[in-house]
Formats: C-alpha cells, structure tokens, sequence
RNA sequence: GCUGUUGUAGCUCAGUGGUAGAGCACUUCCUUGGUAAGGAAGAGGUCACGAGUUCAAGCCUCGUCAACAGCUCCA
C-alpha cells in the first residue's frame, strides 16, 4: 500500500501501482473527467501514471495553468499526427505548449500555407473524436536514436543525441510516435475545438544560421464555446491596436516616402506626447534632474570611446561624411556619450554628487527591418533619458529614487500589471560584456537589493543585461500579449572608466562616479503605444487632446458655443467646438467615437440660462450646468487622477 | 535580415485576362434639429513601383519597395 496525501492535508491509503486517474476516481468521477494531468510529489505527470511510493498528489484541471499546457501539449502531438497522414515525409522539430495554444515546427517536402490549415484542422477533428490515447513508453537512448535514425528525421536524431545517457520517453496517438517528456491528457477525445492560427518560419532550434522551418500555431479548447470566446476576444483584442487606434485618434502616421520605422506625430499625437513630456519633467525637477540639450550626431570617435562603436558599429545607421579627410560622425544612437562630456565640462566636487542630466533624447539605430512595428520598435525615437553621475555610497538611494518615480508614473497612469525584470549577465558568454566582473558584481548586487527594498515582485533573466551593465526593465503587454520593455534602470561603471569621469574626494583625491541610466518611460514612442492599447484610445482627462468639444444644436447657437470655448480655454480646459451642419445625433455620436472625455450641449435652453449640457464619455447624459460648475468638475478629476499632487500637470 | 501572406479612392474593402466599384470620409446644395449615423448632387484612382507574357494585365510571371504574422535581433 502506499499513503497519498491531498492538498487539504487529508490521507488516503491506495494498492501500490494504483495510477493516478484511479486515484481521481474514487474521490468522484466528475474530478476523474476533469482532472487533464496529476502532480505527485511535485512532478507533473500523466493521469495514467502509476504511483508506486508515499506521495502527496494533486489534480491539474484545464483551469490551471498546468492543466492547459497539459492539454495544449497533446494537442501538438495531434498535429503532428495530422500532419504525418497528410504530407508523407514531413519531419518534425518542436511541438510545445505555450501561453496561448501550441505550435509544431515542421521540414514539409511541400510548402503548407495559410490555405492548407482548414484541412489540417479537419484532419485533427477527426482524430480527436477516435478518442487516441497517449501511450507513454521508456526505452533507452540508443533505441530511440535508432527509431529516429531509421525514420530519417534528423531533427529528432539531433535532440535524442543531446539528450543525457539513459532511457527516454516516448509518447504514441495513433500512428504518431513522438520524444516527448509529457505530460499528456488521457486521450485525443478532450479535444472538441480546434483552431489553427498562423503559419510562419522559425530557425531550427532558434538559431537564424540553422535551417527555417515551419511553424504552425494553433489553440484548442475541450469545449467549442471556449474557443469562440477566444476568437471574440482576439478581435477585441484587435480593435485596441495602437496602429489602428493612432490611425482612428489622428496620433501618428508613417511614409514610404520618409522611410521604414520614422514615424510622423500628427498635431493631437504631438500634443500628447508634448503633455507626458511636461508631466514628466515636473516630475524630475522635484527630484533634482537638470535639463540638458544635445545634438543629434556625433563624432565617430565618441563612440569609440564609448564602446558602442565596436560594440554596434555596423548595426548603427551609416556614417556622415564631412570634406575633411577621415572626419567622420554618426547619427547618434544612444545619449550616453554626450552626456558624459557634458559632466566631463567642469571639475566636479563630491558635493554636487549626484549630478543628473535629464533630456528627451532622439536616436536612431538601424533595427532590422522584420523588427520593425508600429510605434513599438521604430528606427528613429525619443528617449526620456537620464543619466546620473553618483558616488558609491549614493547608488542605492538614487536607484530607488528612479525605481520611485516609475512607480508613480505607472500609478498615475494606472499600469497595474507590469513585470520588474532584473537582467542580469549569461554565466555562460562571458566575453559579450565589457567591463571588469568585481564591478559587474557590485552593480547587479546593488539592483538586487534596490528592487528588494522598494518590494518589488521581480523575475531575474540571464544573458538579458546590456554590454555594459545590468538592468532593471518594467515590462508590460501589448493588446495581444506581446510583451514590450517600457521604463529601464541600468547601472554603469564602466562608461565613467572610459570617459575617465572623476570627481574630487573629501580627502582631495580623484574617484571615479558610477553612472545610472534611466529611461522611466523608454522611450515617448514605445510608451504612448502601450498607453494607447491599455486606455483603448480612452485617455485620462489629463492627457486628452481634446478634454472637451462643446456641440450647439443648431447654428443659432454658434456664437454661444464659441463663448462657452473661449471660458474654457481661458480657465486651462482644453475645448474645441464641432460646429457643422449636423444634427445634434450625429455630433455625440462622432465625437464619442473619438473617444472625447466631455461633450457640452448647447442650444435654445442653455443660451438662455447661461448653462451647458454635459455627457461624459461612455456614460450618456449627466444633465445641465453653469460653466462655473463645469470647470470645477474637469479640475477636481484632473486633480484626482494626478493623485493631487503638487504639480499642475495638466497645462 | 529570414520564412510566409498582403498591397485597388483619405479610411474599410469588393473586383479570376476585355474601358476601375461600394460604404464611410470629402465638396456643394437642401435642411436648423435636443442626446450615438437627416436628404440630394458632385469630385476623387499611373490598381505600390519596374520589367516581362499576351491582340489585351488590377488580375498571370519575375524583380524592387512597403505593410502584416512569426523567427532572429534590440545600446
């Protein structure tokens, strides 16, 4: 016998050998059909496997995480199966589950397009409903090497032979045999709805000087209403786009013309941008940041100095020749450099320690043209950089003043779901980063203790650092899931080494400052598309372009309209009137559409009395008000969401 | 950069080899209205660009550019 305890600490004796879905069933049944994989002793497993020792176990529904991957993992394998019927040959790479569905990569002797994925998804259908189980089976490596061998499927020979010695497990539904670790649900019958996404390439084992291979993605659901309701929400999904809503609003727009990746703010975008700008300089100037201003190339030797050249030489864009022989300069792809002279101008004492330059910083880097997406990733953008020049004994409290002043921007704009990434050196590639590793070590140590301090909950990635230091990223996801890197800390000892920044000691002698950059936004570019797809284009009142559009009924009332514009302006609202020959329908309903925080109506009644009739956005008719009232109201939310702070944000 | 898909009016899209279409937006006129689309008329296109096939190309072929999805990259 053997004792398996639950999760609510209860115990149960069972035969040895009992298998994990018998144990389910003698809880209940309806937990025997629910339950997609088992955790014993801390193993995910198959509801099919034995359990030959005391154990506590644990049931994996499609409602945890481990139950969908699960479920999601056999659906890769059904595939795959589906895919060996319909194209003889084909050979298999990967099929895992991923956050969002699976996806097989595939080496098919015929090109399988988006047209081919309806029949694919017939043939998995009819899979499914054989109800094929999974049948696991151990042999040991060389067998499988000879399977794979003799099957001629080099990918799967490739990842066996990197496999360590010993046995390895295999998984058959159907006529399909694959390696594969599990765990798997019992069979293919759980699978009731299918869909197959996307087809795209992948490099073998995500190596770009491999082979490309294809990638199919698909989801599945064990119930079809599941998937329609992920379908739905996909294209909701969609319509938060940023590329879409900057078209709607009028934010921005690109041209051929201009070229790839340099988008065009448009006279509402610019304005947005322009009041995030200001918000965060009021922000930096009670935090004791300076403004500077530098130029927007600079001589190739600065960035030799830096580093950056030999670091992205070819990657940056070409260089800018002058008559004089060998003179040359680069669009400049990062504000550090300029920043370091500007702190090299003058002797520094350790009393002005920390210095902090502060500038909305355009760059430009030649980002492969595949990269490129919307706002998102650009080849020309604005950066809210920062750098501080700081003592040794002030790099933890200024990194938590910068971790401060992300915090309260993400509160002020209510991004409550972002990740603190710490990203740290690869163990294993060394010779990537420039720098001596005592300074490496001491920067990653001070970031750690930093984002501990301030309580941060964050995620640690190796090899994720950049060539010179290690950072903390705030990320946060895109409409679709895709997760874009926003506000940055970096921390630097080696910029002030090769620009041989000093300052004078208490003692009269020479140190050497360590540098932090800092980016709380990332760049203006990246950060209005994430506002956007996290607002749907719904601005706080704020940030609106338009607070207000005050709409008369009908041109008699034009001119009480201007007046009632002209008092808003006056009183720091931001108000436009929308006087065309429309009907008063057809002015709530555009201006709503634009997403216009306030619409006033105006007419016979309102003229008459000296008031204005108000509809909040989304929320219909609030009903009439003086002008006065009005005003008030527009203040006290701007106050409110700005966490009444002491700064007046909004103008 | 790589693989695949796409490119027709300002926007969203239809158009399978025979003289370029719709809705919205735009212009003009009518209408002067009370809380999410009033009516009529008009203007607007080198069908991304360049070659080729054909009596004839928006449509077929090749190349270039750009967008989209994924991969790779991201100071």
């Amino acid at each position: 016998m053997v004792k398996i305890t639950f999760p609510d600490g209860s115990v149960k004796e069972y035969a040895k050998g009992t298998t994990a879905y018998q144990v389910a069933e003698s809880i209940s049944p309806r937990l025997a059909a629910d339950a997609l994989a088992a955790s014993v002793n801390g193993a995910t497993v198959d509801m099919s496997r034995p359990i030959e020792e005391d154990a506590s176990v644990k049931f994996f529904k499609w409602e945890d995480d481990e139950g969908k991957h699960a479920f999601w993992h056999t659906s890769s394998h059904l595939l795959a199966e589906a895919l060996e019927a319909l194209y003889p040959g084909i050979k298999f790479g990967i099929g895992p589950a991923i956050e969002n569905g699976f996806y097989y990569d595939v080496d098919s002797p015929v090109a399988i397009t988006e047209a081919d994925l309806p029949t694919i998804e017939q043939k998995m259908t009819e899979l499914a409903r054989n109800k094929e189980e999974l049948v696991r089976r151990e042999v040991p490596k060389s067998e499988a090497l000879k399977t794979f061998t003799a099957k001629g499927d080099q990918y799967k020979v490739e990842l066996i032979s990197d496999l360590e010695d010993g046995t390895i497990s295999f998984y058959t539904n159907g006529a399909f045999t694959d390696l594969c670790r599990g765990p798997h649900i019992p069979n293919t019958g759980y699978i009731k709805a299918i869909k197959l996404t996307s087809v795209a390439g992948a490099y073998w084992r995500g190596d770009e000087h491999n082979k490309m291979l294809t990638r199919i993605y698909g989801i599945a659901f064990p119930k079809k209403s599941m998937l329609d309701e992920y379908l739905a929400m996909m294209e909701e999904a969609k319509k938060r786009d940023h590329r879409k809503l900057g078209k709607d609003l009028e934010l921005f727009t690109f041209s051929q013309r201009v070229g790839q990746g340099l988008p065009l703010w448009l006279p509402k975008g610019a304005a947005l941008r322009d009041r995030l700008e200001q918000f965060l300089r009021n922000v930096q100037k009670q935090y004791g940041y300076q403004q500077v201003i530098t130029p927007h190339i600079g001589n190739k030797e600065l960035y030799v100095t830096s580093g950056h050249y030999a670091k992205y030489g070819k990657d940056s864009f070409q260089p800018i020749h002058t008559p004089i022989e060998g003179e040359e300069y680069l669009l400049k792809p990062m504000n550090c450099p300029h920043h370091c002279e500007i702190y090299r101008s003058k002797p520094r004492s350790y009393k002005e320690l920390p210095v902090r330059l502060a500038e909305f910083g355009t760059v430009y880097r030649y980002e492969q043209s595949g990269e490129l997406h919307g706002l998102t990733r650009v080849r020309g953008f604005t950066q809210d950089d920062a750098h501080l020049f700081v003592r040794p004994d002030q790099l933890l409290e200024e990194f938590e003043r910068v971790i401060d002043i992300v915090l309260y921007i993400f509160r002020t704009l209510k991004f409550d779901s972002y990740t603190a990434q710490i990203s740290l050196r690869d163990p294993n590639n060394r010779e990537k980063y420039i720098g001596s590793d005592e300074n490496w070590e001491k920067a990653e140590s001070a970031i750690m203790q930093a984002a501990k301090e301030k309580g941060l909950n964050t995620i640690v990635e190796y090899g994720e650092a950049a060539f010179y230091g290690p950072k903390l990223d705030f990320m946060v996801k895109d409409a679709i899931g895709r997760k874009w890197q926003l506000g940055t800390i970096q921390v630097d000892y080696n910029l002030p080494e090769r620009f041989d920044l000093t300052y004078k000691g208490a003692d009269d002698k020479l140190h050497r400052p360590i540098m932090i950059h800092r980016a709380p936004f990332g760049s203006m570019e990246r950060f209005v598309a994430v506002l956007l797809e996290h607002t749907g284009g719904k601005f706080p009142l704020w940030l609106s372009p338009d607070q207000v559009v005050v709409l008369p009924i009908s041109e008699k009332y034009n001119d009480y309209a201007e007046k009632v514009v002209k008092y808003l302006n006056d009183h720091d609202v931001r108000a436009q009137i929308d006087d065309r020959n429309e009907k008063i329908g057809r002015k709530i309903r555009d201006n709503e559409l634009k997403r216009t925080p306030f619409l006033l109506i105006v007419g016979e009644k309102e003229e008459a009395d000296g008031l204005v009739s108000v509809r909040a956005q989304g929320e219909g008719d609030k009903g009439q008000m003086t002008l006065d009232a009005f005003r008030e109201l527009i203040a006290g939310l701007v106050k409110q969401e700005t966490e009444a702070n002491k700064l007046n944000i909004n103008q």
